[in-house]
DNA sequence: GCGGTTTCCGGTAACGTTCCCGGAAGTTGC
DNA sequence: GCAACTTCCGGGAACGTTACCGGAAACCGC
């Protein structure tokens, strides 16, 4: 078919099958009132007039446009575009397309995408929400998924998210068999509420363990390289004795901090050990490689989408779904505890 | 408004505005033919209806579905979600929204995802590629503009690529100055355009060196990180005196290299000179960081759906476009050079 | 005050599809 | 051989919007 043709329409499949439109119609869309030879000479003639079913007709007829929607907050952020991948692949698998729009964590932006989406009468989104009042989607007008780590803001919807908690548990547990039963905490921003649910689950954790959450060193810092790089300065320059274990809440920040760690002529793993969390691929490259807590990225754009696949087919309830993170050791972190059971000549 | 209500149409605010259809729809298209006050009635009772105009039957009614389409390799891989994103922020400067497909290298998902492209009557495509025979693209039917380095097989269309031969220049001028005239070669797969241009720039830049080609080193790898490190270690094996230089035809091959040099119980840049290509993210986190020349990825996305608008909004003729890219020095490649001078007493 | 122009608005027909309804055959049961 | 039922198909309306056309005022110049 050339470029500014008419594109075939049902009409003209009737025409050259020489049935109505309405017999056309039913032999293309799979119904049962219809004789076989009927079908199959509607489809020879859709197939001859190289006809291609007019989705936006479709939509406006039936009220299901077969499109769905996703809003992150950066889809060239590793993170966010393995997630989306996650939701690609689950809605091609429901024969769905998928609008994709990035926030840029600006709440006027995102509110820009929402009205996008509901325009173009998606079916449902997905989205990971920024603006803190939940008025622009309570005004949706249709399902949508949370997915991330802001479910709490949105209690009455359904949420994809990693379990935090569990992570969490993992990374200390990793730590403390390391012999690192006390580790600086390098934090994200004061505001965000991941932030509280991490330093929460230390807290947990460490009281649990007969440890004083107090007696733990925290940085806060904003979830980059260079923040990071200056939250491990200020620990550095706080404790100058002895081996520093390290969690930081998210890769990006421990990077920062074994580049702080190397550029103040210190050694990771043999004076500092990092422990990170995310799971991005960079990790897998730096020097040592970043031992880390991975998300299940693409997990939960494909959850999420599911869960709101089933919204939109009717299913009722909602459900919060949080799913596990995995340790990803790769040499950041010192085994400390081998050492000193070396040196006591324990085995 | 309520999950499961209907949406107000223009007939609800014509009737709220005392009007008729026609001249809603005359005020909420910004249309001339209409008084002032009249116009504002209307738009103050759309907004107090919650009315938003449905695309779909625009698109109906008008053939502009407002919607783009992008399909790509693999949304996940961090240079196609910057492309992405470049591809993105241009198509909501036009206020459409853009549908996001990964082809995962298979032509029979890539054909697929262009029938979902047709049938939902996107105004046009930015497509990458993978299918070898332009036939499900001839037959395309709406406009479409090639993103990549894949344009030498669809001549007679629009294309936005990377000026490798500029690249490939840059890298060498850079190896030159460090003291690096002839370095070795870590190439992709046989079959791929790519490298055959690559390899190509790379003797025409190295005869107007009075160099000859044939004595440089040269590796074939699948463009993994798996695949560079192999193609590294063959290269300390077939030259085990003197400082190697390298010049890999991707980042993930030149990290793999890296991390070869290093267990090979080597050192970068002491002893190995790095070049990668590319820019992927993770090349800052590596150590040393990963000099490289990048490629630009989200302006590659931009200007390729800007081309594409172009086409659709009717301008006449192709463009090829070749973007030029960028040296990024990190540390991998050593100055051998300026050692050279200094060992001569030279300054 | 009258013809001509401008300004503004309403009615109607499309766009391509699906759904509902009714009717024409053919089939079955007795 | 007739009623009841099944099978299959066509006609028409509807989804929400915009484009086109025609007409009613209002305005202008003389």
């Amino acid at each position: 078919m050339k470029r500014g043709e008419r594109r075939p329409t049902i009409i003209d499949v009737a025409k050259l099958a020489e049935v109505s439109k309405s017999t056309a119609a039913r032999a293309l869309s799979g119904a049962t009132d219809i004789s076989e030879d009927t079908r199959a000479r509607v489809v020879k003639a859709a197939r001859a007039a190289g006809y291609e079913r007019n989705h936006l007709a479709v939509g406006m007829r039936s009220g299901r446009s077969g499109m769905l929607g996703l809003i992150v907050p950066d889809i060239a952020n590793p993170f966010w575009a393995e997630a989306a991948r996650g939701a690609q692949d689950r809605a091609a698998e429901e024969g769905a397309s998928l609008i994709v729009f990035s926030s840029d964590w600006d709440p006027e932006r995102e509110a820009r995408h929402v009205r996008a989406l509901r325009q173009a009468r998606v079916e449902g989104a997905v989205v990971n929400p920024i603006s803190d009042n939940a008025d622009e989607f309570s005004r949706f007008g249709l399902p949508f998924v949370l997915i991330g780590s802001s479910a709490e803001r949105f209690p009455d919807h359904a949420s994809v998210g990693s379990d935090i908690a569990q992570a969490v548990r993992l990374g200390l547990d990793h730590l403390v068999s390391k012999g690192h039963p006390a580790p600086a905490l390098i934090l994200g921003p004061k505001n965000r509420l991941a932030r509280a649910r991490f330093l929460r689950t230390v807290h947990e954790h460490s009281v649990a363990r007969d440890i004083d959450p107090q007696t733990l060193l925290t940085e806060d810092c904003d979830y980059s390289v260079e923040g990071g790089y200056a939250a491990m300065q200020r620990l550095l320059e706080r404790q100058q004795i002895g081996h520093i274990a390290v969690f930081a809440a998210n890769d990006l920040m421990a990077l920062g901090a074994m580049m702080a760690v190397r550029d103040a002529g210190r050694s990771c793993p043999v004076d500092v050990s990092i422990l990170g969390f995310d799971g991005i691929p960079a990790g897998a490259f730096s020097w040592p490689g970043l031992t880390t807590i991975e998300k299940p990225a693409r997990e939960l754009g494909y959850r999420a989408t599911s869960e709101l696949i089933g919204e939109i087919g009717g299913r009722a309830g909602i459900e919060r779904t949080y799913l596990p993170c995995r340790l990803v050791e790769r040499g950041s972190v010192a085994d400390v505890a081998a050492d000193r059971r070396q040196a006591v000549g324990v085995r």
